[in-house]
DNA sequence: CTACTCTGCCCGTACGTGCGGTCAGTTCAC
DNA sequence: GTGAACTGACCGCACGTACGGGCAGAGTAG
């Protein structure tokens, strides 16, 4: 019925990031309890057998995605971090590359924040957990500092954190990456409300915001898709 | 096995709430996908038989949960608005209102919040999707009063309403209403970031964010449990 | 080169289970 | 009687996954 586009026993180990892709975006579209193996299959012409084999069971899968994703953020954190010193210019780089993937990898980024909350407490989720808290660590750790530098005004720097996060990782729910709105333009309204939120002077704001700033430039570099 | 706590036809019409709330609280805990009749009613000590008699279908279930707690939070909108006229206090008093349902109606809130993605494709949905967008529009309509008063700087209404909606939509990842950390914390945290990024000045910050100021006094009125 | 074995990728099928929903029938209040 | 509340048995299906086998290519002995 469905004839495989490539011969079969040819691929030089090809197969599953296919597999795995496409299962990322089922998971975007329909939640993980939605997607299944039969259609991940029928899609890619090949038999649910296939699946079964190279990941053992759908939560390895999801673990996986999971721990691809945060794997990347985490490595492309540390490159932003060790270009960019200023506490507002690294929360803005936080913000703008937040914002970017959505764009860039949107069906990674939708399948990871639809389903962030069985990091909690799905037993087989600890990596992906421990890195999502990792990444979490290192935006405090620049609230705090930016806090001690008195560039931003005090408050709890874990609540700001959760308050940044919300607003990165709500977007799957209301932002189309094919639609009218620029994903620029949401970075930098969000960039201004939450840099002058933390106390930064409009001057320092407008240039951590300005999608053709420093900041977004160096975010564009860091983050090119396929890293 | 499990005893019928009433006898069987002898409660006055009064299940009904029971089922609904007990099946509130399954998807608030696990989702909608994985929420069933089966454990609700035994939950209750009543047949599946019955949830489908009273509802018809899940879907149908989910969709009355949604709707009623957007009418709740609707009324209580409108008469936050009635009460309060700065557009400062009416953004904190959103603020408040939205951080304190989390503690108030735990289950209600993160049933509706982990499932309203729903809201945008599912049929059968549409009257709750009409009032979220109703209850939204709300908000961006003050954000625009309140930027035409000269009260906020400029900027996008509708994004910086979806960056406060993330805020307050993502807390049931993280927050435990019964954990250490009060809910009022959270409130007065999110109002300062907030309000300051949008241009508001120190004082009128301080006010409206405080726990026991005249905004937070107000909402506590307004969203008196069981309104 | 030939013949063989081994191995990893892949297929198709079948099984078990869990769940949403149906239905005929009973009980009870009015 | 009438109708609503409720029951318990049952259906059909979708889905995860276990299993047995097929097939191509690499390695190896002769």
């Amino acid at each position: 019925m469905t004839e495989p586009v490539v011969a079969p026993g040819r691929a030089r180990g090809g197969r599953r990031d296919e597999i795995l892709a496409t299962f990322t975006r089922h998971v975007a579209e329909r939640g993980y309890d939605r997607a299944n193996f039969g259609d991940v299959a029928t899609e890619l012409g090949m038999s649910k057998g296939t699946i079964v084999h190279h990941f053992g069971t759908k939560d390895r899968m999801l673990a996986e995605v999971q721990e691809r994703y945060m794997r990347r953020r985490l490595e492309e954190a540390h490159v932003l971090l060790s270009r960019l010193t200023a506490p507002e210019q690294r929360i803005a780089a936080f913000v703008h590359a937040g914002v970017r993937y959505s764009t860039e990898e949107p069906a990674t980024t939708v399948a990871f924040q639809r389903e962030v909350v069985r990091l909690t407490d799905e037993p087989g989720m600890e990596t992906a957990r421990a890195q999502r808290d990792a990444y979490r660590d290192l935006v405090v750790a620049v609230l705090r500092d930016g806090e001690a530098d008195g560039v931003f005004v005090p408050g709890d720097a874990r609540l700001r954190s959760l308050q940044m996060f919300g607003s990165l990782h709500w977007m799957w729910t209301w932002f189309d990456p094919a639609g009218r709105l620029p994903a620029q333009d949401v970075a930098a309204e969000f960039c201004r409300t939450l840099l002058r939120g933390l106390g930064v002077g409009e001057v320092a704001v407008a240039a951590a915001a300005d999608p053709d700033g420093p900041v977004a430039r160096c975010v564009a570099e860091v983050c090119a898709p396929r890293g």
